[in-house]
DNA sequence: GCAAAAGTGTTAGGTGTACACCCATGA
DNA sequence: TCATGGGTGTACACCTAACACTTTTGC
C-alpha cells in the first residue's frame, strides 16, 4: 500500500466501554480495579487500544467479550475525547462506547478474575481520568435513546414482567413513573408477545411475563413508527 | 513522561469538518476539490491529521480557519469512524466535526485559493470516501440539535429578518413551515430584541431585523429552561 | 382474612397544527 | 393603484399527565 501520510503524527487510540446492566432496580456499571501501570489500584471503565488492523467495532466486542464473556452485545458510540492531557500516561484518543448487557448472561467468574465489579450508577466514585465525564455522557446519551427507541430490552432478559420493564424505565430516567400511563404506552407501541407464563418471585399475585418481538420492531421502523417511551 | 504503552499501535488519526453556511434560502457546504493524492481532483470534505500535541478543537479550529479564514465558530463533534478500510491510503482514524458559520464572514478569496466551492446540500454529488456518510450524519444531528437549541443564529449575521430565521429553519428541516406557529414560538424563547432597523433588500415593505440576545439564552438556559423550535 | 404487588380507564389541561386576511411600500 | 412580501389570532385535534380501586394469592 502507498505511503502517502509518512510526514504526519500518530498517535495512540483507546476504546473505552461503559457497560451497563440491570440489576436491584438500578444500573450497574461494570469498573475495574487497575492492576497495572499507570493508575495502578484506582477505579477504571474498561478499555483497549485499537489495534492497526482492527475496526472499532472489533475493538469494543473484544473488549465487551473479554470483560463479560458475552458477545452480539448492544452497542453505540458516545463520542471521541482528545485532550492532550487526559491521559496522564502519554497522549491517547480515547472513543468512548456504551454496552448494554442481560446480566443474566454475565460470567461471574470474570468479576473476581479481573477484579471487576458491577457498581450501582448512582453510587460511583471517583474514576481515573476522564472516566466520570464519559459515564455522564453516556447516561445522557441513554436517556435520549431510550426515549427515541426500544434499547432498553438489551438490558433484560428475554423474559420479562412490565413492572420489571418499568422498573428499568424509572433507572434510566431516574424518576418514578405513572404505571397506567406507563403500560398505555407500552401497550401502544405493540411490539410485546404476552406468555402463559407467569413471574411469582415478586409477589404472590405473579406477573405475566413478556417478550420483546424485534422482527414485529424492525418491519415497524421500516414502515417509518416512530417510537416514544 | 513514562512511556507505558510502547507495546501499542499507533495510528493516524484525522479531523474532517462538515463547513455549514447559508445562503439563497439553502444549506451549503464546503467542498474542495482535492489538489494532491490519494485521490487527487475528487471532491472532498476540509480535513487535517491530528497532531502529536494537538487537542482536538484545535485541529478543527486550524481546519477551519485555513479554509473560511474565520475563528471562534460554533462546533460539535459528530462522531469517529474508524474502519479499518474507510481511507484508501493507509488505516486512518477519522473523528466528525461540523462547524456554523456566518457566510457574511467567510473570506471569499479563500475559495479560489484552496480549489474550494459552496455547494447547495440538495445538490452535492459523490464525495470521496465515506464524506457522503459523514454529510448525512450531520445533517441528521443538526436537525436533532436545532430542535432543542437554539444554533441556528451561528449561521446567520449580527442581524437578521423573521423571514430570514424562518427561511433558515426551513432549510435546516427540508420542510415549510407555518409562518405564524413559526413566529409564535421565537416570541414564546423570548431571546431576541427587534431593532428599530428594517432590511428593505427583499421587500417595498421592509422587514424588522433582530439580534440574538446571547446573554440571555445562556441566562435562561442555567435556570433549567427548554427551548425547542 | 389480610398483606402485597399486579392490573385496569377516564378526564382535564396543555401543546401542536391548520388556516386567511390586512398592512406597508416602491414602482 | 397594484403587486409583493411582512405581519397578525383563533379553533380544533391530539397528546400528556394526573388520579383510585379491584384482583389475585400465599401465608
Amino acid at each position: 500500500m502507498t505511503q502517502f501520510y509518512l510526514q504526519e503524527d500518530k498517535l495512540y487510540v483507546s476504546v473505552d466501554c461503559i457497560i451497563l446492566g440491570f440489576r436491584d432496580n438500578d444500573i450497574h456499571v461494570l469498573i475495574i480495579n487497575r492492576k497495572y501501570e499507570p493508575l495502578k489500584g484506582e477505579r477504571s471503565l474498561m478499555g483497549g487500544f485499537v489495534r492497526e488492523k482492527e475496526n472499532l467495532n472489533d475493538t469494543v466486542a473484544r473488549v465487551v467479550s473479554e470483560y463479560t464473556g458475552i458477545d452480539n452485545v448492544y452497542m453505540e458510540q458516545v463520542g471521541a475525547y482528545g485532550d492532550v492531557k487526559r491521559d496522564i500516561g502519554e497522549r491517547v484518543i480515547s472513543i468512548v462506547y456504551y454496552a448494554l448487557i442481560d446480566l443474566q448472561l454475565f460470567d461471574e467468574r470474570l468479576e473476581k478474575r479481573h477484579n471487576a465489579e458491577w457498581v450501582n450508577i448512582n453510587d460511583v466514585g471517583k474514576l481515573i481520568l476522564d472516566h466520570n465525564l464519559f459515564l455522564h455522557d453516556t447516561l445522557e446519551l441513554l436517556r435520549r435513546r431510550t426515549a427515541t427507541r426500544p434499547i432498553g430490552f438489551n438490558l433484560l432478559p428475554e423474559k420479562f414482567t412490565l413492572p420489571q420493564l418499568q422498573s428499568l424505565y424509572e433507572a434510566i430516567y431516574q424518576r418514578p413513573l405513572d404505571k397506567r400511563n406507563f403500560r398505555k404506552k407500552v401497550a401502544e407501541m405493540d411490539i410485546l408477545e404476552k406468555l402463559d407464563e407467569k413471574d411469582k418471585s415478586s409477589s404472590k399475585r405473579g406477573a405475566y411475563y413478556y417478550r420483546f418481538i424485534k422482527e414485529k420492531y424492525d418491519r415497524l421502523l421500516k414502515e417509518g413508527f416512530y417510537f416514544s417511551l
